[in-house]
DNA sequence: ATAGGGTTAG
């Protein structure tokens, strides 16, 4: 840096810049500044209006969205620069929409503003959140006509950007090609693979990234996704080698990587080591104390759920629920019985916590009542909590799979008709009521409703679930019986399902 | 005068 000294006098508007720097990305100083400015008339200055667009693009206050769209659709004559800043803003800011994004680009476009390494990283991401794969390559080909597809920048873009469109085959392809792999570069593939759904390929990758030596170093990005592939693939031993690397390279477990190792360790069913590393983590946020919850719940430790869900609320402890918390502990609860303990946080939670149930909490509710058999409570749930005629799929078909629990198949065909009013075009709930009617003993209604499934061409896609045995494929459909050893497995299949119902009534 | 790419719960 230079003397200070040494710069020119300052600028007529140097004063008003060095305002919003202070001002920082609060977005209540940023408007007073945005006010001074109107009245000295520099509103209209690009280079004040870019930062200040800048800075309140960044902020991470909730209710910054209405003043960060007012500011994007009333930018003074863009020039490139703003452009891609309009572009980048929008396409960034979870509380804009990033059709903006690509809106601006257009915009560009049309006024022959010519796109920069800038212009296409910020609108290739817009289109990645919107999994806008035709734009995104047309995008890619004028990158190329722009002589930019050899930036390194634009193509981690672009690695994202198909990786989020589900085509990690081009992703990979444009990878493979980097001349300079920065770490963010492998991060986003390795991702890619995990996020769709190719956890193999995501390790493999690391371990060629680990071992060649003019790779970059894996940092806590890397370990995110490594862990999440680990979860898809149920190998908690890999869970446990990334623990030892993290410790051998001093890699301290943020509140994202430390939530990461307690969900993979939870999917794993070691909840004993999710919770080992969650009482070692130094740092922990809603979402860490959310997953141990929700690991306890999906193991059935309903107790444990609720011992940490009330430390989580307890004094001294400055976290509080939020809705997704309230999910994992209701849904806790379901799966563990504790109707009492579920329906009280039902009622806290609007009271207390002044979280509003959403759709999703009224499914927990449904589920946990309707398991316990409290059907008809089940019912006047509903009709209590949500406003008639609006409980959407979910709800009803909770309320179907606790009828049937129950055989009360009466109330299950009620259910089953909600259903299909609800989503007429679901071919799966044709099939689903016309097995209630039969289970009802409603003989009759089974063969209207096949025949309406016929008549609107309907057809429910066949469950099938494969497995590999040395090299050799094997697929299992619906009541199948076309395998070679077909009653061998039956047989197995019926000694798991006596394993089953002993284990339930231990 | 002003800026960039990847990673977080059910």
């Amino acid at each position: 840096m230079e003397d200070g000294t040494k710069f020119a006098p300052p600028l007529p508007h140097s004063q008003i810049y060095h305002a919003l720097v202070r001002a920082g990305t609060r977005i209540r100083p940023l408007q007073q500044v945005h006010a001074r400015m109107v009245v000295s008339g520099v509103h209209c200055i690009r280079s004040l209006f870019t930062k200040l667009i800048t800075l309140a693009g960044a902020s991470t206050a909730s209710n910054s969205g209405h003043y960060i769209r007012c500011l994007l659709h009333s930018a003074p004559n863009p020039d490139g620069f703003l452009f891609n800043t309009l572009i980048r803003v929008s396409s960034k800011s979870d509380r804009v929409s990033s059709a903006d994004s690509i809106f601006f680009y257009r915009q560009m476009w049309s006024e022959g503003i010519q796109p920069s390494s800038y212009t296409f990283t910020a609108v290739l991401k817009a289109c990645g959140d919107h999994s806008a794969l035709r734009l995104g390559r047309l995008l890619h080909s004028q990158a190329v006509v722009n002589e930019l597809d050899e930036d390194c920048y634009v193509q981690t873009a672009l690695v994202a950007f198909y990786s989020k469109c589900g085509d990690v085959g081009i992703a990979r392809m444009v990878f493979d090609r980097m001349r300079e792999k920065s770490i963010v570069a492998w991060n986003s593939i390795i991702s890619g693979y995990e996020q769709n759904g190719l956890a193999d390929e995501s390790v493999e990758l690391f371990f060629e990234m680990n071992k060649m030596d003019s790779a970059p170093k894996a940092d806590s990005a890397t370990l995110v996704s490594l862990l999440s592939a680990c979860s898809q693939l149920g190998r908690s031993d890999l869970g446990d080698w990334i623990r030892d690397y993290m410790s051998a390279k001093g890699i301290e477990p943020d509140a994202i990587l430390g939530t990461s190792l307690i969900n993979m360790y939870s999917r794993c069913s070691h909840v004993r080591k999710a919770r080992e590393v969650f009482d070692n983590l130094k740092q922990r946020n809603v979402i860490s104390w959310t997953a141990m919850i929700s690991g306890y719940g999906m193991h059935g430790h309903g107790d444990e759920a609720m011992t940490l869900f009330h430390e989580m609320n307890s004094e001294g402890i400055r976290i509080r629920p939020n809705h997704v918390t309230f999910v994992a502990i209701l849904s806790a609860c379901g799966h563990a019985g504790l109707v009492n303990e579920g329906r009280r946080i039902f009622a806290s939670m609007k009271q207390d916590h002044k979280v509003i149930p959403k759709m999703e909490h009224h499914v927990c509710m449904v589920d946990m009542l309707g398991r316990a058999g409290f059907l008809d409570e089940a019912i006047e749930f509903i009709k209590e909590h949500i406003p008639a005629g609006s409980a959407g799929p979910e709800v009803w078909t909770a309320m179907v799979g606790a009828c049937k629990l129950h055989k009360n198949f009466k109330l299950g065909v009620e259910a089953a008709e909600r259903l299909m009013c609800v989503e007429p075009n679901n071919p799966g709930h044709y099939v689903l009521l016309s097995n209630l009617y039969a289970l009802a003993g409603m003989t009759d209604d089974v063969e209207t409703v096949r025949n309406k499934m016929v008549r609107r061409r309907l057809k429910k896609q066949v469950g099938y679930s494969m497995i590999e045995i040395d090299e050799v494929g094997h697929v299992f459909r619906m009541g199948d019986r076309s395998h070679s050893q077909t009653r061998e497995l039956y047989r197995c299949l019926d000694e798991l399902m006596l394993k089953t119902c002993s284990a339930v009534s231990d």
